[in-house]
DNA sequence: TTCCAGGGGTAGA
DNA sequence: TCTACCCATGGA
């Protein structure tokens, strides 16, 4: 089955899919060869399937362009997805794939206030004009926690084993390709003892946090995805996400990017070497002293920020 | 062996 | 609010 995304112009579909380190964690993929964005996504109904998503005029297999049949107007992006197994897909999950796509590219977020202040530096417009920003997220709050949560106090090496020992060995199976999975759902989490989380996905002190998590969703004493659909504000949306138990200052700011937010740097480790190597000479700089680096940016920071440290 | 990596919880002040 | 200490894991 086939269908279509747009997202506003300028966009740079291949860049924004890998700007973000999420790309490297399963259930998603980038495949470089045919500049695909991949992902083995769980359906509410329990369907697992696989979406395929690439910008329209890259379509490599199909070798024509959809822009002409599905819209014309020359200041929107399309993106074809393919998704697979193509039989019995309903409406419904169709249309449910399709926000979840939509939500994992951020395709619905307005970035021309940023591009707007973004064109006031040279450097920063140098990086982000062609349209970059749209940071790629998970489809789900929960995935999102999880996966930030495993980047505390480790490195990235082990945060992407982490991550891929979970979907492998929790996450439902796609059908056409029983080595591939979803990402665990709170259900599959918490059906399993805390001390598997340890001793076989080898989390670490995690394993709590993370089984924790999972238990409260399943036993409906939290509810991550009222944090998604912009309700609360900013303050009241990260001291919700600080009750999270493994959700600290860094992991509380990462998430609010995550949900769009990009007022509040999440600093860690890379980003007080990148400041410090960058703007003090390799001395040690004050929290501060980082923050005040991009004080100006305001509502964009944390995207000022990134662009200028992946520079 | 020791340190520390895209930190956070807790106790105690 | 701040500090000291502890928390698994694995690579350097």
């Amino acid at each position: 089955m086939r269908l279509h995304l747009t997202t506003s112009k300028p966009y740079d579909f291949a860049a924004s899919v890998q700007d973000y380190g999420w790309i490297d964690l399963a259930p998603c993929q980038w495949l470089e060869d045919v500049q695909t964005f991949q992902r083995i996504e769980r359906l509410s109904t329990g369907k697992v399937v696989k979406a395929r998503v690439i910008a329209d005029g890259n379509d490599l297999a199909n070798g024509t362009s959809d822009q002409a049949a599905h819209n014309l107007n020359p200041g929107v992006v399309t993106l074809v997805v393919q998704v697979e197994p193509a039989e019995e897909i309903t409406a419904g999950e169709r249309a449910e794939i399709e926000a979840n796509l939509s939500w994992m590219l951020r395709l619905d977020e307005d970035l021309e206030p940023f591009y707007q202040q973004a064109q006031n530096s040279l450097w920063l417009w140098s990086q982000v004009k062609n349209g970059r920003g749209r940071l790629l997220r998970s489809s789900t709050l929960f995935e999102d926690v999880v996966k930030t949560i495993c980047t505390t106090n480790t490195t990235w090496r082990q945060t992407k084993g982490m991550v891929a020992r979970l979907v492998d060995l929790l996450g439902s199976p796609f059908p056409l390709d029983p080595s591939l999975h979803a990402f665990p759902t709170p259900i599959q989490i918490a059906a399993v003892d805390p001390s598997f989380l340890q001793e076989e996905v080898r989390l670490g002190y995690r394993s709590a946090y993370v089984h924790r998590l999972a238990q409260e969703i399943v036993s409906g004493k939290r509810d991550l995805e009222v944090l998604c659909n912009g309700n609360l504000t900013t303050p009241e949306l990260k001291i919700e996400l600080k009750t999270i138990k493994g959700v600290g200052e860094y992991a509380a700011n990462n998430l609010l990017m995550l949900l769009g937010t990009y007022s509040h740097l999440a600093l860690d480790s890379e980003m007080r070497a990148f400041v410090s190597e960058r703007y003090f000479d390799g001395r040690p700089a004050a929290d501060a002293d980082i923050l005040s680096i991009y004080e100006a940016w305001d509502s964009w920071r944390y995207l000022a920020y990134w662009f200028d440290s992946i520079a």
